[in-house]
DNA sequence: ACCGATGGTTCAAATAATGAACCACGCTAA
DNA sequence: TTAGCGTGGTTCATTATTTGAACCATCGGT
């Protein structure tokens, strides 16, 4: 550990409840000598990555994270991303996997990906229109969305696209309810009859879903071992994406494990 | 200059025209040895503040950018608040608006606003760098700035960027003076050419120059009507801004009517 | 006036950064 | 093939920077 890193870390102590941290607190938090990290504060605030607030009483993060920001989005868009995702999905799974985006009222599906391991397969068209309680992706955004949103999705009519299509605004609260508890959307043949998917949100920096993240198998071929290894690998994608694209995951969403961390080289 | 900066003014050599950059590069740009270079890297590659892309042959700017520039616009929303400012002036002038910020001795472009008026409109990058003496935005910044940094600016070359760019510092001050006077700068083909721009300053807390908003108009297009609406309009938009990002106008700002301005009790 | 905070500063001691040279690899041209 | 030149990555003695205890000035509440 050098010391450019041991700077570095004390960004790592803002976050959304504690927006501005004082010198000594940033001192106590960090475990570091006074000193030094008001030297470390010095050094940042000279590049404009802390700045301080109220008279100089604390500091807060400074302009040219704005710029940084502006800079990674040019150069790895949402999209570029999420296909490596994809691509790592259906690699795990040897199903089809897709990402969609919430815009506006409307769910978009943006990408997607397959796997050539069967000669069935589910497929895709990306800018397709899903719809929200029809689909898995739509369910695990509904899921974790504001009242008022949901409220307004559900009030409008329900298309009804196959025989399993659930149109019961009550009944599809209930499974939302189920789906907040396990992390994780499920649809049988909801928006395509002989497919199951299952799904999980994808959080922007207001802890609000963005998107969504998929798996749809045939049902023919779903069991219990693959629902598994798509939900483990689904949710850990869904972190990876949520957090590459500076989103936040609410407090509200169930914890996975984390073994499948990637690793940073060294 | 202490360790911690130098590797940070590294990330500053990452812009639009060159968003990923290898190892040797970057020794080069920067002059550093690269043993150091691939350090520091390594160090900010380990926070996430660049990662390696295709394989790793080169870097380009990590995730942990984007938290940060969320929390930096939790704690000072300057660019939901400036984003609004944008669709205000581009609604009222039918022209392409912009924001940028001084960071250091550059000026960045953070956000920008096109309307769909017309068929032929200025077009703006984000994180695009501008320069002082070639831009409204800049002047209109130069003008309300500190003499030392007046001189700080205009000490160093000054580029050339097209054949109506005013490069002698003389000249320069005069037109700050100009623009002292009447509270809007003007850059007529100064930075691109066929670009007639009007801009107006933000303040800080320490009542100085925060940044700039601007309204950039086809040089062809620019009428004493449309300037005059985009002046009304610009000081009244900057003097919102400055007062919701909790800044505060010299008494030296000339001040224009007030009766334009909107109320937005909280 | 006191106390306990705060942000900011100093200086000897110790730790971490530095850079020339080095390695392994992947090109391209001869 | 081989030589040359580029790349990313690594080493190690030298060096200079970081470090932290103690210090100061100031503020606000009791």
């Amino acid at each position: 550990m050098g010391t450019v890193s041991n700077a570095l870390s004390l960004l790592g102590f803002f976050n959304l409840q504690r927006p501005e941290i004082g010198l000594s607190d940033l001192a106590r938090l960090s475990g570091m000598n006074k000193a030094t990290v008001y030297r470390h504060m010095s050094e940042l605030a000279l590049r404009g990555f802390v700045e301080k607030s109220h008279g100089g009483t604390s500091y807060r993060l400074g302009p040219e994270v704005l710029r940084l920001a502006s800079l990674r989005e040019a150069a790895v868009p949402l999209l570029s991303v999420a296909r490596e995702m994809l691509a790592r999905l259906s690699a795990a799974t040897h199903e089809t996997s897709h990402m969609s985006v919430v815009q506006g009222m409307r769910l978009n599906a943006i990408a997607h990906h397959y796997s050539t391991r069967h000669g069935t397969r589910v497929t895709m068209e990306d800018a397709e229109v899903l719809s929200f309680h029809g689909t898995a992706s739509g369910l695990a955004i509904l899921a974790f969305s504001e009242a008022a949103f949901v409220d307004a999705v559900l009030a409008r009519p329900l298309p009804v696209h196959t025989p399993h299509t659930e149109t019961d605004p009550d009944r599809i609260r209930a499974r939302l309810r189920g789906i907040r508890a396990s992390g994780v959307a499920q649809s049988v043949g909801g928006f395509e009859a002989d497919v199951h998917s299952l799904a999980v949100p994808i959080f922007g920096p207001d802890r609000c879903p963005t998107g969504a993240l998929a798996v749809a198998v045939p049902v023919a071929r779903m069991s219990d071992a693959l629902a598994r290894r798509a939900q483990a690998e689904l949710t850990a994608c869904a972190a990876d994406l949520t957090r590459r694209i500076g989103g936040f995951a609410p407090e509200t969403l169930p914890l996975q494990d984390t073994s499948a961390r990637s690793e940073m080289t060294g």
